[in-house]
RNA sequence: GGGCGAAUAGCUCAGCUGGUUAGAGCGCCUGCCUUACACGCAGGAUGUCGGGGGUUCGAAUCCCUCUUCGCCCACCA
């Protein structure tokens, strides 16, 4: 593992070695028994059929960084990964797969049927977890799960019986969303509501004694088959005389009611509305009130069924609107035809639009369930990151509905229901085990066709993946987890639920913190799909530039409460960031480890006084990056917490650091020790605070550096503390005016195009204390990082030159004879110190305007004074220059 | 119909509790194959901080309003 470096970065060659190294040492590996203050995080487990695309791929990478930070934080850290059976998901693909040899499921039978998607599951499924070790993911794949093992399913069992025996789980018949194609029951949540235009249409009915007639107005013609009433507001004057009426059906000759109910809006419409209670909610609802008969006239794939006309039966939803706006036409009772947008269910899994049924189906009581869950909340144990979406999770429990539980699917947790086939013997049995007689009378008995819907087991999953409902040492240890990182769409579904699984069933919230992440979108901002064909395929990112170049390019562009724009177009332009990053660090790693063979003494043993300036200062913006990017990393800032260790890597160490250390470097420079043991040092801390975002190119580049033996893998070396770097400002501002002044004369050498080979020389005139003291500390790095063959300290000349003024007012003159244009410098230093009077002129006002002098903090006073002095001084140096120069005014 | 968010350089975005000569990365321009890196080095240009009003000594930052995008929720047929 330790071979030199290849002179070129190839992530595909040292990631995958990697990663099985990582798991074959089992660092990742949660002990129950261990020590350390547990840290958990329970993944959003992915459909068992799922590829992993890019949505995963920042999923999982902020939960990598996390875990992977807390664990070097000496958390007993567990991110614990399990695959979903994803019921409809998984029925659905299974079924594609029969009808390619011309089959359905009812074609096979249930129990055949289950066995092939068991069989299609073990072959081809969680290859999603496989994906994830490409990304980098340190889960505990030792622990992993999948909600149909034997254990869970105890747990849903176990679940479903306590709430059923605590009258929280019952059986009825309501109107559900059903969707036709997948033919089950869907909740509330799985019917997606979209804005769709539509129609309105007007029918009118006439009165069954032939006085005249009613308009109703309706967006689902076809329904009216199905039709029991027609309702009117009770108060509502044009129709107060009509109710206790009768309308007579067209096209059925079915006598119907006109009653009055408080669900009708007298404003939208014709303030009439025909009641369908078996295919409307509300229908439904006005229906119970005044006890009407409910129709349904569709088969469970929404064909007409046969309790319509005998020509309209069999005809699709859709045909058969078509079909009774025709007739309705013929009749001339088509009053008018108005386009109309309005919201309408689709299922989540396929699209189809959602048919409201009238079907038996359990269902939870949520009410008792929720009441926990918001106080929770309230009472801050529970929080969310962006802080608003906690108003979206308190407003939807307030509101929160029954939660319908069975679907008529067979790839599933069957529901633990059986009832007795004895005539007359009504019991039904709730059961852990499967019964074998009906306790009533001994009789056979059948289970419930149903299952459960997927995230009944799901819910469970931050204790049932510890082995709850047993009390075992995992969930002694691990309950409650620490922190939930998924993408706000399943915030209903699965976080909310989970907290009120666990208040319930544990007693306490199953985690601290919900971060829920953006979306990764294109650059037209449309979220990535299959269906639109602009996905990033995150393996393809990974082969062709690695995943730590998808890690930090995903994490830097993610920032808490956004979503995450990439290009599919153009991967190269998207990920470029991180390549280069990656690239960087990998030359930046070569460059140093060239230099460290011979190893480095602990920087703790070198002598304070044998610290350059660079040295000190290096050790300072070390300390300073230590304690931001830990900042950052807690507040789950991971974008910032990356920037941070960008610049210090790239700008400071590499830019700076290395290039000023250089000459100490090579041979046996009597400075070389020092300066190998700091950089080393630092290297070395900044590698781990940036191992959590890109955990292989740190890990290669860690274990080779000296002193990395104190860990076996830097994924569990200890987290940098603010004392692996130096407090010391003064070394800050020493080795920034250095910096400004090699800026200084880079600045006018480009600008009087001095050849890059060529050295100058400089004058430094009436320099600050700081210039001073760099000066005095390191003018050979000076004279080196900006080629200057001599450099004088002293009064300003009056030579002609080009030159600039620090901001702390130092003049830096870089004498050029011929080079300079002398009436082009003229122009640039006029145009100079403009800028600086215009700002000079605008601070008098501000000094000079009694109300913020009377008013501002004296502090803040002060300091706009400091800047109004160091404008003035440096625009007159400007002058002083341009008339030394004999510049024309 | 309610609720929420966003609008800052050509692009993607930072800018946390109001006081910066408004930043980063990518892209762009100029010059460099300087023996760690051209996926690089050095230098540079670019913004009436969506429009309008207001609060304040002071607003990209707070309030109102308009415009444009996006998200969530909702049984007005």
């Amino acid at each position: 593992m330790t071979a030199p470096l290849a002179p070129q970065y190839d992530p595909s060659a040292i990631e995958a070695p990697l990663y099985a190294w990582w798991q074959e040492r089992g660092f990742y590996h949660a002990d129950a028994h261990g020590e350390g203050e547990p840290y958990v995080i329970q993944i959003p487990p992915p459909n068992v059929t799922a590829v992993l695309h890019v949505g995963h791929g920042l999923n999982n990478t902020i939960q990598d960084v996390l875990i992977r930070f807390e664990r070097m934080r000496g958390r007993r850290t567990l991110w614990l990964p399990g695959t979903d059976h994803a019921g409809i998901a998984t029925q659905n693909v299974v079924e594609k797969l029969l009808a390619k040899e011309g089959l359905t499921r009812f074609d096979v039978g249930r129990d055949a049927f289950v066995a092939r998607v068991w069989e299609f599951v073990n072959t081809t499924g969680g290859q999603i977890l496989d994906q994830l070790k490409a990304l980098g993911a340190s889960c505990d794949w030792s622990r992993t799960y999948f909600t149909l093992d034997e254990g869970l399913s105890r747990a849903v069992r176990e679940v479903f019986v306590r709430l059923y025996e605590q009258e929280l789980i019952y059986r009825g018949k309501y109107i559900i969303n059903w969707c036709p194609r997948c033919l089950t029951a869907l909740s509330n949540e799985e019917a997606e509501k979209e804005e769709t235009d539509g129609q309105i249409w007007h029918l009118r009915y006439p009165l069954a004694d032939g006085s005249g007639s009613l308009v109703v107005a309706t967006t689902r013609p076809e329904t009216m088959l199905g039709d029991s009433a027609v309702a009117v507001h009770p108060d509502d004057p044009r129709y107060a005389l009509l109710i206790g009426k009768h309308l007579r059906l067209p096209l059925i000759d079915r006598l119907i009611p006109i009653i009055g109910d408080d669900a009708v809006d007298p404003a939208f419409g014709s303030g009439a509305v025909k009641v369908t209670p078996a295919h409307d909610q509300t229908d439904f609802e006005i229906g119970k009130r005044h006890e009407l008969e409910q129709i349904d006239i569709l088969t469970p794939d929404a064909h007409i069924n046969d309790n319509a006309p005998e020509r309209f039966r069999g005809l699709d939803r859709f045909e058969a609107r078509k079909r009774i706006v025709a007739e309705f036409t013929a009749a001339g009772l088509l009053e008018k035809l108005e386009p109309h947008r309005h919201a309408v269910g689709h299922c989540y899994r396929c699209g189809t639009v959602v048919e409201p049924r009238l079907s038996d189906q359990w269902f939870v009581k949520m009410q008792p369930l929720a009441t926990p869950a918001l106080a929770a909340y309230r009472e801050g144990r529970i929080s969310f990151i962006p802080e608003r979406q906690g108003d979206n999770y308190a407003m939807w429990l307030e509101n929160i509905r029954d939660w319908c539980i069975s679907r008529q699917l067979w790839w599933g947790h069957r529901i633990p229901v059986w009832s007795c086939q004895t005539d007359g013997c009504t019991t039904t049995i709730v059961a852990r085990d499967v019964p074998t007689r009906c306790t009533a009378c001994g009789g056979t008995v059948v289970q419930d066709e149903d299952v459960l819907d997927t995230w009944f087991s799901s819910w469970l999953v931050p204790f049932s993946s510890l082995g709850w409902p047993d009390n075992t040492a995992d969930l002694k240890a691990f309950y409650p987890g620490t922190t939930l990182v998924t993408a706000p769409e399943i915030l209903f579904f699965w976080v909310a639920r989970m907290i009120m699984a666990g208040l319930e069933f544990q007693g306490e919230v199953p985690f601290g913190t919900v971060y829920l992440h953006g979306t990764v979108r294109d650059t037209q901002h449309r979220k990535m799909s299959k269906s639109l064909g602009n996905g990033i395929d995150p393996l393809e990112v990974i082969d062709r530039f690695g995943a730590d170049a998808l890690r930090y390019t995903m994490v830097s562009g993610m920032a808490v409460g956004t979503d995450l724009i990439l290009d599919p177009a153009d991967l190269e332009a998207s990920f470029a960031p991180g390549r280069n990053f990656a690239n960087k660090l990998w030359n930046i790693g070569r460059f140093l480890l060239g230099h460290l063979e011979a190893g480095a003494v602990p920087v703790g043993d070198v002598p304070e006084r044998e610290l350059t300036l660079a040295d000190r200062w290096i050790l300072a913006r070390a300390q300073e990056t230590i304690t931001t990017a830990t900042l950052h990393y807690e507040r789950f800032r991971l974008n910032d917490a990356a920037a941070a260790v960008y610049h210090f890597l790239w700008s400071d160490l590499a830019d700076w650091y290395l290039e000023q250390v250089k000459p100490r470097l090579y041979g046996n420079h009597p400075g070389g020790e020092t300066a190998r043991a700091v950089a080393a040092h630092v290297f070395n801390v900044a590698l781990r605070l940036l191992h959590p975002v890109m955990p292989f190119v740190t890990e290669t580049l860690w274990k080779r550096l000296p002193g990395s033996a104190e860990a076996a893998s830097i994924s569990v070396a200890p987290w940098p503390v603010a004392a692996d770097g130096r407090q010391d400002p003064a070394a800050l501002i020493d080795f920034g005016a250095l910096q400004a002044v090699v800026g200084a004369v880079r600045m006018l050498r480009a600008e009087y195009g001095v050849s890059p080979g060529a050295t100058v020389n400089v004058t430094v005139a009436d320099p600050s204390d700081a210039v001073r003291r760099a000066i005095a500390a390191d003018s050979d790095a000076i004279r080196r990082l900006a080629k200057i063959a001599q450099l004088d300290v002293g009064l300003a000349p009056s030579e002609a030159g080009g030159a600039m003024v620090l901001e702390d007012q130092t003049m830096i003159i870089v004498p050029l004879g011929d080079l300079v244009d002398l009436e082009k410098e003229c122009v640039r230093l006029g145009n100079e110190a403009d800028k600086l009077e215009q700002l000079v002129r605008n601070q008098e006002l501000k000094l000079g305007n009694e109300n913020f002098v009377g008013r501002a903090p004296p502090a803040i006073i002060a300091k706009e004074r400091e800047k109004l002095e160091g404008w003035r001084a440096q625009a007159a140096t400007l002058r002083e220059q341009r008339k030394a120069l004999g510049c024309p005014d």
